[in-house]
DNA sequence: CGTGGATCTGAAACCGCTTTCTCACAACCC
DNA sequence: GGGTTGTGAGAAAGCGGTTTCAGATCCACG
């Protein structure tokens, strides 16, 4: 089964078809193109050529003569967050319908390197999706004065020469927090997502301003991880908080795991939320209350501003969608005893 | 906020960066590229010339006159699946190490789209790493047969030419059925994942070896996600199962969800195994028994195996990793009442 | 039957970069 | 000091397509 072969492969070029079917290159690339009318015959003869040929014409060829690549590239800072391949398809969608192609890359939680990895999908791509909640923003004011098409996905910076969507984080937290009050909540804790994310900060913003609600929070370092929600879980406890609000679904289900391990009821002594509705319904036993990023929605738009970007040019004002509340089993009115006894 | 900007954008070339510098092209390719012994003052100069103009090479003229892309693209069913994030990590990592980035690319689970895909990938990466469970094999034929250098992931398919990696499903299978024999099960049921699936028909044929285990399996078609998991577990009843091993982890954590809600005690009355290992230890709430895949040893050897075959120009032997069984709290002895009865 | 225009095809230029080839110049040796 | 190397830079030839441009063919019409 071991076999030989090249490591650059033999390929067989425009000309080689032209000559077997006995035409020229132009006319070959017409035929496949369509885009001029060729005798039937002779385009016959190129698609049999074709065919015979196993002729497949080279990317960087035709990206170089037609100045594009048909490709848009998309940079997300973890594909093991189930949060990104539900926009991810969304995107992918969009693209096709388009005839483009994605290619996805990922920074592995590291904004060291997402600026190379930008730049590298520029130089390779028409148009770049930019996620990433981390970096610095004098690098993103870099990348996006650069004349190149991206769109900002999931941050909005004020100031910055690209588009931008985003889920309503703000409006996201709000709703939660509304809910919570309305539940009879005061003492809430906030497990909060990485310190220099754009999405952290704007939940940390309503998280502030429902203090309007008579809510006071506190708020305790965690991550992203499911792994830090079981992790950072056990400082709940010192807040005196009846109800914990996450960065997301992932950090609220380990946290939730960790209570049920140290024997604090969720939601009757303690009421969990996550933020993001990832759908984890039947992998988890909880029904988690959270809010909903309209994941589908948002690749969907992201895309389509960039393919607008692309070709015709300008941009729009950043747009916000909107979260939705999805109250479940995993919050409930604070414990009596704590109510009386504060 | 709004800006006018170039749907092409107007880029600067390597001759613009000549003419700034007042060198040639070709110094700036040699100084840029480190190809030649260059006048340092002429480099500096070269250098000035790059950053003022913000010069980044053009990827499909780089790519048309090397040869190569720099570029591995990697085609997998679903991103969806954790399994995926981990091996795209190591296959990441490698790729760097060798100075190539990498394309990914996602089926959505239709073999139908893959053709087409790979075919892409293979238009514009210099070798693809291909996981496709379902694809079938007269189309793998036609793809391996290509000259183009192409690794496949998960999938052993005899007579091709094209080397592969893939976790030893059997053997994890195999593992686990030892792992139910000696707790003392007799009959148990299998959640069966695509039908058509490679992946799947390896634990199918490991449970048929595992008969001289003295196990009865039962198959019942089930699916790939943990929905199908959930929906499918009512059937196991119906089977006189004692344990039910699954396609996969969100399979078997679907159908925990769903026993504990029909009443069911895991394991004391029903025993749940997964497959794969993805870690959801802190999301679900039980310590699922399971085998688990190496991912990351996974991505890197196909990734080696697949610059192997691009540099030097030759594959190897199928290779099959080991998987490993870890037992946590999903299993347990039949019920005595059962065993009985039996 | 000669000319104008419409149509289709091939030749050639070009996309932006790498790389070979050529040449100018300096250093070296005898 | 002249011939020989050696060195480094520019000119030019691709890489494999697309697209412009010009030319050949054919038809219609005067």
């Amino acid at each position: 089964m071991r076999n030989l072969r090249q490591g650059r492969p033999t390929r067989v070029t425009i000309s080689d078809v032209g000559a077997a079917a006995g035409v020229s290159a132009s006319t070959v690339s017409r035929v496949l193109n369509g885009t001029a009318k060729v005798d039937p015959s002779l385009a016959a003869r190129v698609h049999d050529a074709v065919r015979q040929l196993g002729y497949r014409p080279n990317a960087a060829a035709q990206g170089l003569a037609r100045g594009e690549w048909g490709t848009i590239g998309v940079l997300v800072p973890n594909l093991a967050n189930p949060y990104f391949p539900g926009v991810l398809k969304a995107v992918s969608a969009v693209a096709r319908s388009h005839g483009r192609r994605v290619m996805v890359m990922e920074s592995d939680e590291d904004p060291s390197l997402e600026h190379d990895l930008v730049e590298d999908l520029m130089r390779s791509c028409d148009g770049v999706l930019l996620c990433s909640p981390r970096m610095e923003r004098s690098d993103l004011v870099v990348l996006t004065a650069r004349d190149h098409p991206l769109v900002l996905l999931d941050r909005i910076v004020p100031g910055l020469a690209a588009p931008a969507v985003s889920a309503d984080f703000f409006g996201g937290m709000m709703l939660i927090c509304g809910h919570l009050a309305q539940l009879g909540h005061r003492r809430v804790a906030y497990l909060s997502g990485p310190e220099v994310s754009w999405a952290n900060s704007e939940r940390i913003r309503a998280l502030e301003a429902a203090k309007a609600f008579g809510l006071s929070v506190t708020i305790l370092p965690c991550g992203s991880t499911s792994r830090c929600g079981y992790e950072a879980a056990a400082e709940v406890a010192g807040t005196g908080a009846t109800a914990v609000t996450t960065y997301n679904d992932l950090v609220a289900l380990g946290a939730v795991t960790r209570m049920r391990e140290l024997g604090v009821r969720v939601p009757e002594e303690l009421s969990v939320v996550g933020f993001d509705d990832i759908a984890l319904d039947h992998v988890a036993h909880t029904g988690l209350t959270t809010v909903s990023a309209p994941r589908g929605q948002l690749g969907k738009q992201a895309a389509e501003m960039l393919e607008t970007l692309m070709t015709e040019g300008h941009d729009g004002e950043p747009v916000y969608l909107p979260m939705e509340l999805h109250v479940r089993d995993s919050t409930a009115p604070p414990p009596v005893t704590r109510e009386l006894a504060g």
